[in-house]
DNA sequence: AATGAATGAGAGTTCATTCAT
DNA sequence: AATGAATGAACTCTCATTCAT
């Protein structure tokens, strides 16, 4: 029914609007210091209305980075048509860092949120754990290929993972920065070739 | 008198067990989630006691900060002999690495643990800024040496900054990685190469 | 008309679907663990849909044992016609514990569930008073008659509640032992004979 | 110390107080219907306080209990002298229903109160285990000396249990009753009949 | 110097209940 | 007639902190 439909819309909006409360306050104040009750407030519910839609506070953390997981995920697809490994490094690297970039925000939920507080299994992680199984399978190409010499599988993934993070760390740290594709290119280059060592 | 002095060691000594019990703690479980009673418990203390030493929790963590800073100040300063300005840079960004390397730890608490909590006025965040200003005074040296070209001393100080954490990130994020001297260079020299693009 | 009547139909069938489903629940796990959203699910309902067939949580566990206590006059009333004091009474202890032995579960609601959340005022605390008016005009005849000697009426209707309460009791508890109607007869003839004493 | 033994002392009489005004609570509302705020109020202490007493609400509760069967088993080892099986049960039997009149709140404390809520293993249930111990061991004697006739053990202590329960309810469910000593014991008497038959 | 006792504030969460639709 | 949305009040429990001893 159409009712039925918009009650749906209705009831996405104000999802919406509580994690995006929650988004702004867990990023400027840290999740442990932001409480129900504060996040209920800037949404403009009760406290107890939050649970309406969240069955606790870490499911609404998990909904955050899962939802940057999902918009990572489609963009690092968007890198898979390429069949030559390397340049499929390069690529998934570029658009490593252009999220970063583009979504500090996101970012920083992702991966800089304390951890433990965040259930890794459960459907609300299934994204998050796509993104590194996507990453794992291609380093493992790139490793077979013999691109990075006579390496240990499980090193060069996450010796990679480190370093993209750094250097998306990097690119976040200082967050007004803008750079340009070039710079992004040739951060990436010198990055890899420094991991290749 | 002998004894005051002996007085003076003794409390240093307590406050010593007390820091270190809450770094470690910290280290391990992030700042929100250790409480006093935790810190007194593994400090062989009541709660109250630590009272005696620190006047509350976020100052144990300002505490530690400092120490971070002063052992990394004294680090810097060795390097500044040097009056070649490019040079000064490059041991600089040595040093950092080199520190973010051998005292991950101390790093993580300086850089990582949630800012909010801490007070960035008052005497305890005196050497963090001083370090700062260290930073800051080198690279308008550098800015001014025109090293750099036409830029505005500003974001070189920022730009620096925030390449130079990235990097230090790039190297702790992945703590069981053990780079070599020359390592650390080509990984210096690559990026500095970038920032001056 | 028919259709009132046919929606009176309707809205009891409706309370009884609710009333079962409390019953079941407040019996296996007692009337304060249990919630009116349990109810309402249990019962095919929105929480809300309750509160248009009881005012309230206590109001279901009233009309439970309302119920009960409805049941159990219809049958003490049985026992009415007798006329001899004794017999009467030999009637109605038995009736009493025939009851409890087949309908445990309405007994426990009856008796045993935590009285504080009970209104023992006010209309749906009619029938059970009528129980207990029924049972003491019983009694104050069997005093009047001399049967228990010279003993207060008061006395010897609380006396005899109790004991009646402790029978029942002790049928239920272990409640899968079946009780012959001899083994009734004989239990409740030692006890009158304890009680006459 | 002098002064340790007083800070002892102390520590009891407040936990003392707590358990009293808890005791009187739970048995005049329901262990659900009394909060830890009503606790610490009614014993003049903030909610946190109670807290440095004991663990969690149920812990009172388990304390209460344990202190019931604590009493109870004392009294029931003082009729373990007799080795002729079936005077033990009548001794015994005599013994619990005197403590269920002479200890009403105990007694409605130990075998009323919600049983969900407490913990049947770990420390503090140890005293009631070993009241029920004591008894199936009693009863499996007598079982064994052939009294009951040809009958299961388990049925025999498990309807032992549940008789001795009911007679204890008939006593306690009419609290000012006071039984004489020639009463009780023929109470007892017709009820092992009873059970025998 | 050190502690046991105590507390106010607040955490996450649940509940019975109301009301517009 | 029934519900989804919402809330106020309450819950158990933890915490940083204070203070008399």
């Amino acid at each position: 029914m159409n009712t039925k439909e918009r009650k749906e819309k209705e009831r996405e909006r104000k999802q919406r609007m509580i994690l995006d409360a929650a988004k702004n306050l867990f990023i400027r104040e840290g999740f442990d210091n932001v409480s129900m009750r504060r996040i209920a407030l800037a949404a403009g519910y009760s406290p107890a209305a939050i649970y309406r839609y969240f069955s606790n506070k870490r499911e609404i953390l998990s909904h955050l980075r899962e939802e940057g997981f999902r918009a990572f995920h489609v963009r690092q697809k968007q890198y898979d048509q390429s069949l030559e490994p390397v340049k499929l490094l390069r690529q998934a690297g570029r658009g490593y860092l252009r999220f970063a970039m583009e979504h500090p925000d996101d970012f920083h939920l992702m991966f800089c949120t304390t951890c433990e507080e965040v259930d890794l299994e459960g459907e609300l992680a299934a994204e998050s754990l796509r993104v590194f199984e996507h990453f794992r399978s291609m380093v493992v190409r790139i490793v077979k290929s013999g691109y990075f010499g006579d390496v240990d599988e499980e090193a060069a993934v996450f010796g990679l993972w480190a370093g993209v993070q750094g250097l998306a760390n990097l690119v976040t740290s200082g967050r007004m920065q803008v750079l340009s594709d070039r710079d992004v290119d040739e951060l990436l280059e010198s990055t890899l070739n420094f991991l290749r060592r």
